[in-house]
DNA sequence: TTAATTATACGAAAGAAATCGTAAATTGCT
DNA sequence: AGCAATTTACGATTTCTTTCGTATAATTAA
């Protein structure tokens, strides 16, 4: 599994790792196609993401068939954690809390999820 | 006041702008001391950045002296607000309660901060 | 009043990211 | 077999960001 640490996808890369995570694999196609309905680009361009992210590490790629099959090298959850915390860090002073409550108190957020993070609250207190 | 909407303000120039909320107003000689701080660069790089982000519109520039008195031309709170926004959807699929459970999940929070935010939470559900 | 310091302006180069065109190989169709 | 479509590889270009060097003007200090 790939080092999220010492790997920063870009933005254009994001998306397609966005695309991978959901689909499980792809193609280049399969992920070209999903990219086009959001915007304009190239398919050798969305090639030549996919290629360069397979020299990174960012993806992995069957190639024993003439049509690649790619899937993302890295795991979701650390990826987002990773980000997050470059994100915490640029913009939020490094505080965690501060971001929490500006997502809070910006976004509409339903009960139903209120409570989850209640409890999440909850269970941190214990320790 | 700039348009936050439009402006979207590089790794670099969210540095400044941090340094210029922090301070209020600002020479490039101050803002400069500050970044030398965390990591390694020039003087006239510096300037040259907040040149641009005057022509970008990113920062209000009082140039009646000989040395420029420099201040964010947006707000703090927007700002995050909308870079926040474009974060969670690239990476959250929109859904802010991923994120705010992934920020506590993986950040250490005091036991006054999860009581701080626990009274937001309360709060937003009286409405 | 000179000389050193400090400031801005500006061009240019270095780096990184994204985009595309073209060539070559394979596959599928008629 | 021959042609069109699909795919990969790869170089080149463009665009954006960051960086710095040099020139020039203003200020300060000796």
């Amino acid at each position: 599994m790939a080092d999220v640490k010492t790997l920063k996808p870009t933005e254009s890369e994001l998306e397609i790792l966005q695309v991978l995570w959901q689909k499980g694999k792809a193609t280049v196609r399969e992920v070209h196609e999903e990219l086009v309905t959001g915007k304009d680009i190239g398919y050798t361009t969305t090639l030549k993401l996919m290629q360069i992210m397979n020299d990174k590490g960012l993806v992995d790629r069957d190639d024993s068939a003439r049509t690649h099959i790619y899937k993302a090298a890295t795991d979701k959850e650390n990826t987002q954690k990773f980000l997050l915390n470059k994100f915490i860090g640029n913009l939020f002073g490094g505080s965690s809390t501060q971001l929490v409550m500006q997502a809070l108190g910006s976004q509409q957020v339903t009960e139903e999820e209120l409570d989850q993070i209640q409890s999440l609250i909850d269970n941190l207190k214990k320790k």
